[in-house]
DNA sequence: AACCTTGGCAACCGCCTCCGG
DNA sequence: TCCGGAGGCGGTTGCCAAGGT
Protein backbone atom coordinates (compact mmCIF):
# COMPACT_ATOMS: atom_id res chain seq x y z
CA UNK A 1 0.00 0.00 0.00
CA UNK A 2 1.04 3.41 -0.60
CA UNK A 3 3.00 4.98 2.04
CA UNK A 4 1.37 8.19 1.16
CA UNK A 5 -1.85 7.59 2.63
CA UNK A 6 -3.19 9.77 5.44
CA UNK A 7 -3.24 8.81 8.73
CA UNK A 8 -4.59 9.70 11.83
CA UNK A 9 -8.10 11.24 13.13
CA UNK A 10 -10.82 11.75 10.46
CA UNK A 11 -12.17 15.15 9.72
CA UNK A 12 -15.76 16.45 8.61
CA UNK A 13 -15.42 16.20 4.86
CA UNK A 14 -13.59 12.49 5.17
CA UNK A 15 -16.46 11.39 7.12
CA UNK A 16 -19.27 13.37 4.95
CA UNK A 17 -17.54 11.28 2.25
CA UNK A 18 -17.60 7.90 3.39
CA UNK A 19 -21.36 8.28 4.49
CA UNK A 20 -22.12 9.31 0.63
CA UNK A 21 -20.54 6.24 -0.45
CA UNK A 22 -22.46 3.68 2.00
CA UNK A 23 -25.13 5.36 1.41
CA UNK A 24 -24.67 5.33 -2.47
CA UNK A 25 -23.54 1.85 -2.68
CA UNK A 26 -24.53 0.03 0.53
CA UNK A 27 -21.92 -1.11 1.39
CA UNK A 28 -22.22 -3.90 4.70
CA UNK A 29 -18.76 -4.68 4.83
CA UNK A 30 -15.84 -4.86 7.79
CA UNK A 31 -12.74 -2.05 7.64
CA UNK A 32 -10.71 -5.06 7.70
CA UNK A 33 -13.23 -7.16 4.81
CA UNK A 34 -12.54 -4.15 2.62
CA UNK A 35 -8.79 -3.65 3.19
CA UNK A 36 -8.24 -7.26 2.89
CA UNK A 37 -10.30 -7.54 -0.98
CA UNK A 38 -8.54 -4.05 -2.07
CA UNK A 39 -5.27 -6.01 -0.78
CA UNK A 40 -5.87 -9.01 -2.27
CA UNK A 41 -7.38 -8.11 -5.63
CA UNK A 42 -8.31 -4.86 -6.27
CA UNK A 43 -5.88 -1.90 -5.94
CA UNK A 44 -3.54 -1.17 -8.57
CA UNK A 45 -1.07 -3.32 -10.12
CA UNK A 46 -1.66 -6.65 -8.21
CA UNK A 47 -1.01 -9.29 -10.28
CA UNK A 48 -2.77 -12.16 -10.90
CA UNK A 49 -2.54 -15.95 -12.70
CA UNK A 50 -0.46 -18.36 -12.69
CA UNK A 51 3.06 -17.73 -11.37
CA UNK A 52 6.07 -17.70 -13.09
CA UNK A 53 9.31 -19.92 -12.60
CA UNK A 54 11.00 -17.00 -11.38
CA UNK A 55 8.82 -16.00 -9.02
CA UNK A 56 8.28 -19.45 -7.71
CA UNK A 57 12.15 -19.74 -7.25
CA UNK A 58 12.04 -16.82 -5.16
CA UNK A 59 9.38 -17.83 -2.83
CA UNK A 60 11.39 -21.41 -2.31
CA UNK A 61 14.37 -19.60 -1.90
CA UNK A 62 12.62 -16.98 0.41
CA UNK A 63 10.81 -19.38 2.24
CA UNK A 64 13.63 -21.22 3.05
CA UNK A 65 15.21 -18.19 4.65
CA UNK A 66 11.85 -16.52 6.07
CA UNK A 67 9.94 -19.39 6.84
CA UNK A 68 6.11 -18.98 6.69
CA UNK A 69 6.83 -14.79 6.59
CA UNK A 70 4.57 -14.60 3.85
CA UNK A 71 4.31 -10.61 3.89
CA UNK A 72 7.65 -10.96 3.64
CA UNK A 73 8.32 -13.30 0.57
CA UNK A 74 5.61 -11.04 -0.90
CA UNK A 75 7.32 -8.13 -0.47
CA UNK A 76 10.63 -9.87 -2.85
CA UNK A 77 7.80 -10.44 -5.79
CA UNK A 78 6.47 -7.38 -8.06
CA UNK A 79 2.58 -7.30 -7.35
CA UNK A 80 1.55 -10.81 -5.45
CA UNK A 81 -0.48 -10.38 -2.33
CA UNK A 82 0.99 -12.27 1.29
CA UNK A 83 -2.23 -14.50 0.32
CA UNK A 84 -1.64 -15.40 -2.99
CA UNK A 85 1.64 -16.26 -2.11
CA UNK A 86 0.26 -18.64 0.99
CA UNK A 87 -2.18 -19.96 -1.51
CA UNK A 88 0.74 -21.11 -3.87
CA UNK A 89 2.90 -22.36 -1.31
CA UNK A 90 0.58 -24.79 -0.20
CA UNK A 91 -1.33 -25.92 -3.08
CA UNK A 92 1.51 -25.80 -5.27
CA UNK A 93 5.61 -25.68 -3.96
CA UNK A 94 5.46 -27.33 -0.23
CA UNK A 95 5.55 -30.75 -2.27
CA UNK A 96 8.69 -29.43 -4.33
CA UNK A 97 10.20 -27.52 -1.44
CA UNK A 98 9.91 -30.86 0.68
CA UNK A 99 11.61 -32.69 -1.75
CA UNK A 100 14.42 -30.20 -2.45
CA UNK A 101 14.89 -30.13 1.13
CA UNK A 102 13.92 -26.47 1.36
CA UNK A 103 11.74 -26.76 3.71
CA UNK A 104 13.30 -27.49 7.09
CA UNK A 105 15.85 -24.44 7.47
CA UNK A 106 12.81 -22.37 7.39
CA UNK A 107 11.90 -22.12 10.95
CA UNK A 108 15.48 -22.36 12.09
CA UNK A 109 17.63 -20.73 10.36
CA UNK A 110 16.69 -16.88 10.09
CA UNK A 111 13.38 -16.70 12.49
CA UNK A 112 13.99 -14.95 15.58
CA UNK A 113 11.64 -17.09 17.43
CA UNK A 114 13.50 -20.04 16.54
CA UNK A 115 16.54 -18.68 18.92
CA UNK A 116 16.98 -20.45 21.99
CA UNK A 117 14.24 -20.49 24.48
CA UNK A 118 14.07 -20.31 28.07
CA UNK A 119 10.98 -22.59 29.56
CA UNK A 120 10.44 -21.16 32.75
CA UNK A 121 8.48 -17.44 33.43
CA UNK A 122 10.83 -17.39 36.38
CA UNK A 123 14.15 -15.14 35.72
CA UNK A 124 16.31 -16.75 39.10
CA UNK A 125 15.02 -20.39 37.40
CA UNK A 126 17.76 -19.23 34.64
CA UNK A 127 19.80 -16.61 36.04
CA UNK A 128 22.62 -19.35 37.30
CA UNK A 129 23.08 -20.66 33.84
CA UNK A 130 22.86 -17.71 32.20
CA UNK A 131 25.82 -16.04 34.30
CA UNK A 132 28.06 -19.16 33.52
CA UNK A 133 27.30 -18.72 29.70
CA UNK A 134 28.91 -14.88 30.66
CA UNK A 135 31.78 -16.61 32.45
CA UNK A 136 32.58 -18.71 29.79
CA UNK A 137 32.07 -16.31 26.85
CA UNK A 138 34.08 -13.45 28.56
CA UNK A 139 37.09 -15.93 29.01
CA UNK A 140 37.25 -17.57 25.53
CA UNK A 141 35.79 -14.77 23.08
CA UNK A 142 35.91 -11.30 22.52
CA UNK A 143 32.58 -10.09 21.91
CA UNK A 144 30.15 -7.14 21.93
CA UNK A 145 26.86 -7.36 23.85
CA UNK A 146 23.83 -5.36 21.56
CA UNK A 147 20.54 -4.96 23.63
CA UNK A 148 17.17 -6.31 21.71
CA UNK A 149 15.58 -2.72 22.78
CA UNK A 150 18.48 -0.59 21.28
CA UNK A 151 20.56 -1.39 18.37
CA UNK A 152 18.79 -4.62 17.67
CA UNK A 153 15.00 -3.89 18.60
CA UNK A 154 12.84 -3.56 15.02
CA UNK A 155 9.91 -1.82 14.47
CA UNK A 156 8.33 -4.00 12.17
CA UNK A 157 8.82 -7.78 10.59
CA UNK A 158 10.47 -6.58 7.86
CA UNK A 159 13.00 -4.15 9.45
CA UNK A 160 13.21 -7.68 11.88
CA UNK A 161 14.20 -9.49 8.90
CA UNK A 162 16.52 -7.30 7.26
CA UNK A 163 18.42 -6.50 10.48
CA UNK A 164 18.77 -10.61 10.80
CA UNK A 165 19.85 -10.52 7.10
CA UNK A 166 22.26 -7.81 7.88
CA UNK A 167 24.07 -10.78 10.31
CA UNK A 168 24.70 -13.05 7.90
CA UNK A 169 25.87 -10.84 5.22
CA UNK A 170 28.75 -9.29 7.00
CA UNK A 171 29.52 -12.60 7.28
CA UNK A 172 30.54 -14.88 10.93
CA UNK A 173 34.02 -14.03 11.96
CA UNK A 174 33.61 -17.33 14.37
CA UNK A 175 35.34 -20.53 12.94
CA UNK A 176 33.10 -23.37 12.87
CA UNK A 177 35.66 -24.80 15.59
CA UNK A 178 34.85 -22.12 18.02
CA UNK A 179 31.14 -22.61 17.59
CA UNK A 180 31.37 -26.36 18.00
CA UNK A 181 33.61 -25.79 21.37
CA UNK A 182 31.02 -23.19 22.08
CA UNK A 183 28.47 -25.69 21.75
CA UNK A 184 29.69 -28.46 23.57
CA UNK A 185 30.08 -26.08 26.50
CA UNK A 186 26.54 -24.34 26.66
CA UNK A 187 24.50 -27.56 25.58
CA UNK A 188 24.81 -29.61 28.97
CA UNK A 189 22.74 -26.57 30.44
CA UNK A 190 18.96 -27.49 30.43
CA UNK A 191 16.81 -25.00 29.16
CA UNK A 192 18.85 -24.28 25.97
CA UNK A 193 18.93 -25.67 22.40
CA UNK A 194 21.34 -26.47 20.07
CA UNK A 195 20.75 -25.39 16.92
CA UNK A 196 23.27 -28.01 15.49
CA UNK A 197 22.41 -28.20 11.76
CA UNK A 198 22.52 -24.14 11.60
CA UNK A 199 25.78 -23.40 12.98
CA UNK A 200 26.64 -20.69 10.48
CA UNK A 201 24.03 -19.26 10.73
CA UNK A 202 23.75 -18.61 14.87
CA UNK A 203 27.70 -17.24 15.04
CA UNK A 204 26.64 -13.59 15.46
CA UNK A 205 23.19 -13.64 17.47
CA UNK A 206 22.17 -15.36 20.70
CA UNK A 207 19.99 -14.46 22.71
CA UNK A 208 20.83 -14.55 26.63
CA UNK A 209 19.96 -13.21 30.04
CA UNK A 210 22.92 -10.94 30.93
CA UNK A 211 23.87 -10.17 34.33
CA UNK A 212 22.02 -7.69 34.77
CA UNK A 213 18.95 -9.70 34.19
CA UNK A 214 18.18 -8.44 30.98
CA UNK A 215 17.40 -10.50 27.49
CA UNK A 216 20.15 -9.57 24.99
CA UNK A 217 22.58 -10.85 22.64
CA UNK A 218 26.05 -11.28 22.13
CA UNK A 219 28.32 -11.48 19.14
CA UNK A 220 31.06 -14.01 19.97
CA UNK A 221 34.40 -14.19 18.28
CA UNK A 222 37.54 -16.02 18.56
CA UNK A 223 40.46 -13.57 19.40
CA UNK A 224 42.53 -14.81 16.67
CA UNK A 225 39.94 -14.10 13.76
CA UNK A 226 38.57 -10.95 15.79
CA UNK A 227 38.48 -8.30 13.00
CA UNK A 228 37.72 -4.89 14.02
CA UNK A 229 36.89 -3.62 11.00
CA UNK A 230 33.78 -5.54 10.83
CA UNK A 231 32.18 -3.97 13.61
CA UNK A 232 33.14 -0.87 12.58
CA UNK A 233 31.46 -1.35 9.18
CA UNK A 234 28.25 -2.48 11.48
C1' DA B 1 -26.16 -39.11 -14.13
C1' DA B 2 -25.02 -38.93 -9.41
C1' DC B 3 -21.84 -38.87 -5.99
C1' DC B 4 -17.26 -38.31 -4.07
C1' DT B 5 -12.65 -36.46 -3.92
C1' DT B 6 -9.31 -33.14 -4.75
C1' DG B 7 -7.21 -28.76 -5.78
C1' DG B 8 -7.29 -23.87 -5.99
C1' DC B 9 -8.65 -19.68 -4.40
C1' DA B 10 -11.02 -16.19 -1.58
C1' DA B 11 -12.33 -14.91 2.70
C1' DC B 12 -12.70 -15.33 7.62
C1' DC B 13 -10.78 -15.77 12.34
C1' DG B 14 -8.01 -14.81 16.11
C1' DC B 15 -3.89 -13.02 17.86
C1' DC B 16 -0.52 -9.47 18.17
C1' DT B 17 1.23 -4.84 17.46
C1' DC B 18 0.80 -0.11 16.78
C1' DC B 19 -1.07 4.29 17.41
C1' DG B 20 -3.88 8.01 18.93
C1' DG B 21 -6.66 9.91 22.57
C1' DT C 1 1.03 5.61 31.23
C1' DC C 2 -3.00 3.28 30.03
C1' DC C 3 -6.57 1.78 27.08
C1' DG C 4 -9.32 0.89 23.11
C1' DG C 5 -9.67 0.56 18.26
C1' DA C 6 -7.72 -0.43 13.89
C1' DG C 7 -4.34 -2.57 11.08
C1' DG C 8 -1.29 -6.42 9.91
C1' DC C 9 -0.38 -11.05 9.75
C1' DG C 10 -0.50 -16.16 9.53
C1' DG C 11 -3.52 -20.07 10.13
C1' DT C 12 -7.62 -21.98 8.87
C1' DT C 13 -12.02 -22.69 6.71
C1' DG C 14 -15.47 -22.56 3.11
C1' DC C 15 -16.84 -22.56 -1.53
C1' DC C 16 -16.69 -24.08 -6.11
C1' DA C 17 -15.12 -26.24 -10.19
C1' DA C 18 -12.94 -30.12 -12.27
C1' DG C 19 -11.89 -34.79 -12.45
C1' DG C 20 -12.59 -39.57 -11.10
C1' DT C 21 -15.49 -43.54 -9.95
Amino acid sequence: MSTDLKKGAWNVDEDQKLITYINRYGLSRSGKSCRLRWMNYLRPNVKKGNFSEEEEEIILVSHSELGNRWSAIAARLSGRSDNDVKNHWHSHLKKRASEQNLVSGATTKNNVNSLPTFETENIEDIQQPANHINDFLESHFSFEEHNFTSSCTPTTNDQQSEHISDYHDIGSPGTIDDLRYFWDQLCPLENLERINNHMDHVTSAHSFIDSNNYLGSYNFYNDNDYDSSILEAW
